[in-house]
This record gives structure tokens, C-alpha cells and sequence, in this order.
DNA sequence: CATCAGGGCCCTG
DNA sequence: CAGGGCCCTGAT
């Protein structure tokens, strides 16, 4: 497989990291270890990387690039999550005590869902995805503006495109670590991001976007944005401050209140592509009307309509892997 | 070869 | 509120 960017990202050797810190993180049970740590509708990015009962990705924190291993030490309803964190050298006191909550929330370990499981394990459309994924949360793996840097690479692109666009940054702006064995990406900041002129973003091939990426690292740079602050706040105030930055429009805030926020309700949209995936998966038709669609999830799950859509939609990506599903195929148009 | 929509969003009228 | 424009690419 050819690998997803340059071997050296930057024009600098990879930094290499040594493992300086580990501890045993206890996720609230239902907690589903593969569920979590991948989501296979996810296009595969090179800043991490999964294999059963593993996980490693890259992260940027209090200026240090980290490389953190996941271990699934435990079971659904016992779970345990076995943490390893890589560095360039040695990290000063406190850096870890900070650094762990950070991580609890970005992977969603202490969220409760069990309300959900139970109240849905035998329902005839949700049953036998909750049979498999019991414990699968919404994880937002990044920080929000590294999140909004992804949505604004999927937005109006194939996902083809919306690869080669997020690589293409990554070899431009994000140097490359070397941990554990595996070289992966580390992504930029907005300070560094800004250092390039729009003209110069324009060259990766990342068209009108290239506005919009300074237009969000301005103010990811300003602080005007504190992404620990929005987590405490009430879901209005969220949507009014993120949905006021350039480019955050309906679309990439119904995905931001689900995947970084973690609001399990609240299905108000859904767009084009997922809508024939629904339509099929739901209703054996070709397409029905995204009223339709809202519909059933707000009847059938009031509270958890988007965590319902995420376990139908995460089954079918997971079904993907074993099999070659067709009309599935057709609609994600990888290449 | 040309045309067009794509996992939107902004701006204008 | 509707519709054009926007960067690029692969499909048709």
C-alpha cells in the first residue's frame, strides 16, 4: 500500500519519542475498546493508527509533540485501558497530572451510555448493532481545532480529495514522530499554520479553503476560543460560538455537538451522502426524503438520536471491513 | 473534449 | 430564503 504522505514531513527527520509515562485509565462501563479508539467511517488519516486491542496516535500538548499507545486491558463491562506516553525527553512535574483528564475527555471514558444500551439492546433495528458495539461512545480523539481543521478539509470534497488535502498539510506544516515503532504525523498549530500566506496554503490544493484555515487559526490564536471553557457550557452558547467562526456553518456544527461535544440528541441534519446510506439501510429504498429519515430517529430514539445514527452507521463501516458491501462502495467513491 | 457534483459555506439580492 | 461562486478532481 502506498504509504498516505512523504516519509519526511516538513523537510525534517522524524523526532524521535521515548516512552516516559504510563498509567491504567478505568473507562465507565459499557465501554467498547475497538468501538472507541476506531471509527471506521473515518477516512484514514497518518496521525494514527489502530489495530485490534491497540491503538496509537499522535498529540500536541503545552508545546510538545506526544505519542500515546492505547492497550485494551479489560472487557465491556470491566474495562481497563492500559496508557503509554511517548516524548522527546523528559517531561516536567505536573505535565502528566495535566495531561491525563485531557485525555479522558478526548476519548470519552466517562461518559454513561448504559441508559441507551439497555433501553435499546432489543430493538429490532439498533439490537444487533448494540449486540456488537455495546459501549461505543462518540470520541473526538483531537482537540476541537484540530477537529474543525478536519471538517473544513471534508467539506464539498470526495474523500479521496479531502485525504490527499489533510496529508498534504501534514507535509507541509506537521513534522513527523517516530514511537513504538511506527513514524506517524503530528498536526500543526495555528501560530504555525499562520506562517504560511494564503497564497502559499493555496499551492497544497486546498482551493477556497485556504481562507477559511487562516480565518479559524486566527482565532484558535487569539484565544478567543477556549475549547475547556465550551465543554462546561450549555449547548446554544456552544453552537453560537463555534457556528460565528468562517466556515463552521450547519453541517460541520451537527457533526462538532456530536463528535467533540458528545450530545448524544439533537439530530437536526442529514447530508447528502449519509442520507442515501440511510435510505438504503433503513427504508430498501434509493432515497427518501431527509424529513423522512429525522423522523424515524426522533420517534424511535427520543434523547439518543445521534447515538443511535452512530451505532447504525459505525455497524455498517465495521461490516464494510469484513465484506465488500456495493452500493456502499459506490457512495463513499474513495478513488 | 466539456460538464458537473462533491461528506458546504459565504454572500448577495 | 434562493442561488451563484468557490478550488480542485474524478466520473460521466
Amino acid at each position: 500500500m502506498v504509504p498516505l504522505h512523504s516519509p519526511i514531513a516538513g523537510g525534517r527527520p522524524p523526532l524521535r519519542l521515548r516512552p516516559v509515562a504510563r498509567t491504567t485509565l478505568r473507562p465507565r462501563s459499557p465501554y467498547n475498546f475497538d468501538a472507541n479508539l476506531r471509527k471506521p467511517s473515518h477516512f484514514p488519516s497518518s496521525d494514527n493508527a489502530w489495530d485490534r486491542g491497540s491503538s496509537w496516535i499522535t498529540m500536541r500538548w503545552r508545546n510538545r509533540r506526544l505519542g500515546l499507545r492505547f492497550r485494551d486491558e479489560g472487557t465491556v463491562d470491566d474495562p481497563a485501558v492500559r496508557l503509554t506516553i511517548f516524548a522527546p525527553g523528559v517531561l516536567p512535574r505536573g505535565y502528566v497530572r495535566d495531561l491525563v483528564p485531557e485525555i479522558v475527555w478526548r476519548f470519552n471514558l466517562n461518559q454513561d451510555i448504559s441508559g441507551f444500551t439497555r433501553a435499546f439492546e432489543d430493538d429490532e433495528y439498533l439490537g444487533p448493532a448494540i449486540e456488537r458495539w455495546r459501549g461505543m461512545k462518540p470520541v473526538a480523539a483531537n482537540s476541537l481545532y484540530e477537529t474543525l481543521m478536519i471538517y473544513v478539509v471534508i467539506q464539498n470534497a470526495v474523500v479521496r480529495r479531502s485525504i490527499q488535502m489533510l496529508e498534504a498539510l501534514f507535509d507541509r506544516l506537521g513534522r513527523d514522530v517516530r514511537f513504538d515503532g511506527r513514524t506517524m504525523s503530528t498536526f500543526w498549530t495555528p501560530r504555525e499554520m499562520l506562517r504560511l500566506k494564503e497564497v502559499d496554503l493555496r499551492r497544497l490544493k486546498v482551493g477556497y479553503r485556504a481562507k477559511t484555515f487562516r480565518r479559524i487559526s486566527e482565532a484558535f490564536g487569539r484565544r478567543s476560543l477556549d475549547e475547556r471553557l465550551l465543554r462546561e457550557m450549555p449547548r446554544e452558547r456552544i453552537e453560537r460560538e463555534v457556528g460565528d467562526l468562517y466556515g463552521v456553518g450547519p453541517a460541520t456544527l451537527e457533526y462538532l455537538l456530536f463528535e467533540d461535544f458528545y450530545f448524544l440528541d439533537g439530530l437536526r441534519l442529514i447530508p447528502p451522502w449519509e442520507r442515501k446510506i440511510m435510505s438504503r439501510l433503513l427504508f430498501r429504498s434509493s432515497l427518501v426524503r431527509e424529513s423522512r429519515i429525522l423522523r424515524f430517529f426522533h420517534t424511535r430514539y427520543p434523547g439518543y438520536e445521534k447515538l443511535a445514527f452512530h451505532y447504525l452507521w459505525e455497524d455498517l463501516f465495521w461490516r464494510r471491513d469484513r465484506e465488500t458491501i456495493d452500493w456502499l462502495e459506490r457512495e463513499i467513491r474513495r478513488s
